[in-house]
DNA sequence: ATCTTTCTAGTTTTT
DNA sequence: CTAGAAAGAT
């Protein structure tokens, strides 16, 4: 969500009165009187329409994939605001991503005509309990101008606590204890309130005393982090009756969206929260409830008539997205599913015979997978599909690796989505604590990532006698480094650098109040020394990291100040997907929710990688119901074509095992389903090929079981696996490589058809810098590929276009 | 204080 | 196997 400038913590009071002249409200009412009046409901069909007009009392809309919630939200509020039932400020709307928000946003604007100013409250979970924690700050023992931890800083801090408890720290890692923090925090429990069972989770019973330090030590910094947001803001709610009321005064209307991924914390905040005008609309659906590992409960969405009494459902079930054999193919997936409410997409558009049905490959490892979707993503770019509407989902990770690799030697251009985000980077963050720390000398974290970045010879030791001195006297580490340097405590080299360092922040905050905030963190970023330290680094990385720094530099304009600036960076800060140009998207199951796609690639149907071992260790049946779930968003994220392979080999932690298809696949309505001869036909490599009749047969057998139990026909075929692979060749042994590789002149060819050759522009020697590998000296040339000897990442095969010339 | 070696753990991710 | 972190060496 941006936060525009006007939108400072403190709410103003115009915010509450009637509406501006020209603001939305105003448009809206004049939108609703004019004769095309209503407009926003043309063409909802009647379950979306209902969900929109059903304005009293609590309502839950079922809105399974791509049936149009986003617009019943945007329309209800449209409505709302037309039929003068509300004003914008009345109005509270919570999503869970900025990214949500900020569409609902402008979809709400296009409704009304122009930009939505007057929304105070639509918002994350997140940003709107700042907001209001912000205002009572004092009540949670805060001051107002409090600030966001991030999750490193979190740790540094849990590490400091467990080692002043004397805690082994291998034994009872800091990651840990911050999960269960995390943990207790999503389920609304302070420290006091943890289930005695539970205590004991961490240490023996430590881990209150641990959770009561940590919150101690939050307050001392006048900082919360995120869990905090969402609870502190729900303590203050329920133990401060007078400030409830002004809330449920304010608030009309209720609308939340993904209501399956609330937690407990967030159930409870807006269950208090809806006691006032009680119309709230909850959006959700169970069927793609994916985040129960963090603290999601599917079952506040499962419990819903119960929790809001005289509950309204509403289902929406017509899908505007998928080809009916797609939408077959995901119904009958999830109608497995115990845990769910019941809903069954169908489309209403006339089915061509020509869509094609979902398709089930498979492949003898991961490599092979990786090369056979590849070839099959050129197949459609022939056939005139643009890359940006074919996607790739993996389930885990480590998936995408291969993938990248193998689009890098073929030349097809590629994009990962939802790597780490923009403001959890390195140099992002080390430049905030440069900013934190000028504009709040009290920020210890901040002083303590940064004093010796870049490197000033301040190590640990000269940090320690900091720390004892700061604790002794009970001063941040500025004053306490401030008065040191006034005696002989350090000699020298770091008695210089210290002072030098004290005085550049001293100097930086002198300049705050006068100078251009954007120009000031440029001068900080310079005289610190911080982009030096960059443009001195030869890693691939570094050119990248100065461009973030640009680029936070850039959206800080948007904002009045450094003090403006800080307070909502740590919640609003969303990676710039700037790369332009078509390319196949590659991400997870879970960052594709929401999104949707021509052709969709689902590779890695196989046990113990989807379902995921772990989910099934650690969450049972839940835990397959919920991967289960996972598999349905995959699938419903394909418009006209969806293709799902599995491997018959795949590398785990280096060694190579065998693996058996996932349950999932015998979950798919056969009618629906075709089964793949084989994904990618080399010129003459058909059955005869020992790999390619062993995907055959395997393909077979699973189809003609379609009855078995999926666990039972898995315990066959790991049996199966393990003796005379009846024609097969047998699973590699692990360590073993598996039959040969495809033909590398077929890969050459593959590779040469499918990218422009223009003259040789590299010769051997040239240096060259590739971007996902860095710096290098071209050593072999052919064709448009070269050999290039990376100084950092070895030997590669990359295709020349991938790589510019230093 | 920094560079090098050794060890360990290893889904999913937003705010 | 391999990246990242912690301990050990210089």
């Amino acid at each position: 969500m941006q936060l525009p400038k006007n939108q400072s913590a403190a709410m103003s009071a115009s915010e509450f009165q009637g509406p501006r002249p020209g603001g939305i409200a105003a448009r809206a009412m004049g939108a609703a009187a004019a004769p095309a009046a209503g407009g926003y409901l043309a063409g909802m069909n009647p379950e979306q329409r209902e969900a929109v007009e059903t304005l009293d009392g609590p309502v839950l809309v079922l809105a399974g994939a791509g049936t149009g919630k986003t617009r019943v939200l945007t329309t209800r509020i449209a409505h709302i605001l037309a039929t003068r039932r509300a004003f914008p400020s009345e109005i509270l709307a919570v999503t869970f991503t900025n990214k949500a928000a900020r569409e609902m946003k402008e979809r709400i604007g296009h409704l009304v005509g122009g930009a939505v100013e007057g929304m105070p409250w639509l918002g994350t979970f997140h940003s709107i309990g700042v907001k209001m924690l912000r205002r009572h700050a004092e009540l949670a023992g805060l001051r107002s101008d409090f600030t966001i931890l991030d999750t490193d800083d979190q740790l540094r801090l849990m590490k400091q606590l467990i080692q002043a408890e004397g805690i082994d720290e291998k034994r009872w890692p800091a990651r840990q204890l911050a999960s269960a923090i995390d943990g207790w925090k999503n389920k609304g429990l302070r420290p006091h309130e943890i289930p005695e069972g539970e205590a004991r989770a961490y240490v023996n019973g430590q881990g209150r005393k641990l959770y009561a330090d940590y919150q101690a030590r939050l307050k001392v910094l006048n900082a919360c982090d995120f869990g905090d947001l969402l609870l502190e803001t729900l303590a203050v709610l329920r133990d401060h009756p007078d400030v409830l009321a002004e809330y449920h005064r304010r608030f009309k209307f209720i609308l939340v969206d993904e209501y399956q991924d609330t937690n407990v914390v967030q159930y409870l905040w807006l269950r208090l929260l809806a006691q006032g005008a009680r119309n709230i609309c909850c959006v959700g659906d169970d069927d793609q409830s994916i985040y129960g590992w963090r603290g999601a409960e599917v079952d506040n969405i499962l419990r819903y008539e119960r929790d809001f009494p005289g509950a309204k459902v509403i289902r929406l079930e017509r899908n505007y997205r998928s080809t009916g054999h797609i939408l077959a193919a995901a119904s009958h997936l999830i109608a497995h599913n115990e845990a769910r409410l019941g809903k069954t997409l169908f489309t209403d558009a006339a089915g061509d015979p020509e869509d094609p049905k979902v398709s089930v490959a498979s492949s003898w490892d991961s490599e092979e997978e990786a090369r056979a979707i590849g070839e099959e993503i050129e197949r459609c770019q022939r056939r005139g599909v643009g890359l940006d509407d074919v996607a790739i989902l993996v389930r885990a990770s480590f998936q995408m690796r291969e993938f990248e690799d193998r689009f890098i030697t073929m030349g097809l251009p590629y994009r990962v989505i939802g790597g780490p985000r923009f403001y959890e980077r390195l140099e992002i963050r080390d430049a905030l604590a440069y900013f934190r720390l000028v504009s709040q000398p009290a920020d210890d974290l901040a002083f303590e990532r940064i004093v010796n970045t870049p490197r000033r010879g301040l190590g640990d030791a000269t940090l320690r006698v900091l720390h004892e001195f700061g604790r002794r006297e009970r001063v941040p580490l500025t004053e306490a480094t401030r008065q040191l340097i006034a005696t002989e405590e350090f000699k020298g080299r770091t008695r210089v650098a210290l002072r030098d360092f004290v005085e550049s922040i001293d100097r930086w905050r002198d300049q705050l109040p006068t100078m251009k905030h954007t120009d000031l963190a440029e001068l900080i970023l310079e005289e610190s020394g911080y982009t030096e330290m960059w443009q001195n680094d030869r890693s691939a990385e570094a050119p990248g990291r100065l461009e973030n720094l640009k680029e936070l530099i850039r959206s800080m304009e948007e904002f009045d100040g450094m003090a403006g600036f800080l307070e909502h960076i740590s919640l609003v800060m969303d990676r710039d997907s700037g790369d332009a140009g078509e390319a196949v998207s590659i991400m997870t199951l879970h960052s594709a929710k929401g999104l949707e796609f021509d052709t969709v690639f689902l590779p890695g149907w196989e046990e113990g990688l989807f379902p995921h071992q772990r989910a099934l260790d650690e969450g049972g049946r839940s835990g397959l119901e919920e991967e289960r779930r996972l598999a349905y968003v995959g699938i419903t994220r394909a418009k006209k074509r969806c293709a799902i392979w599995f491997a018959s080999n795949r590398r785990i932690h280096g060694s190579w095992q065998s693996s058996i298809p996932s349950r999932f696949l015998d979950e798919l309505p056969e009618a629906h389903v075709e089964i793949a001869e084989t994904g990618s036909n080399y010129g003459g490599y058909g059955r005869q090929n020992p790999y390619g009749a062993s995907r055959f047969d395997q393909v077979e057998r699973f189809s003609s079981n379609y009855e078995t139990p999926g666990w039972q026909r898995a315990q066959k075929a790991r049996a199966a696996a393990g003796g005379a692979g009846g024609g097969r060749g047998g699973f590699a042994s692990p360590g073993q490589a598996p039959y040969g590789r495809a033909p590398r002149t077929i890969e050459g060819e593959l590779v040469a058809k499918s990218v422009t050759t223009g003259e040789a522009r590299f010769s051997i020697g040239d240096r060259v810098f590739h971007l996902k590998f860095g710096g290098g000296t071209v050593s072999a040339v052919e064709g448009n590929k070269l050999t290039v000897e990376f100084d950092k990442a070895g030997q590669k095969r990359v295709v020349e276009s991938f790589v510019e010339k230093k």
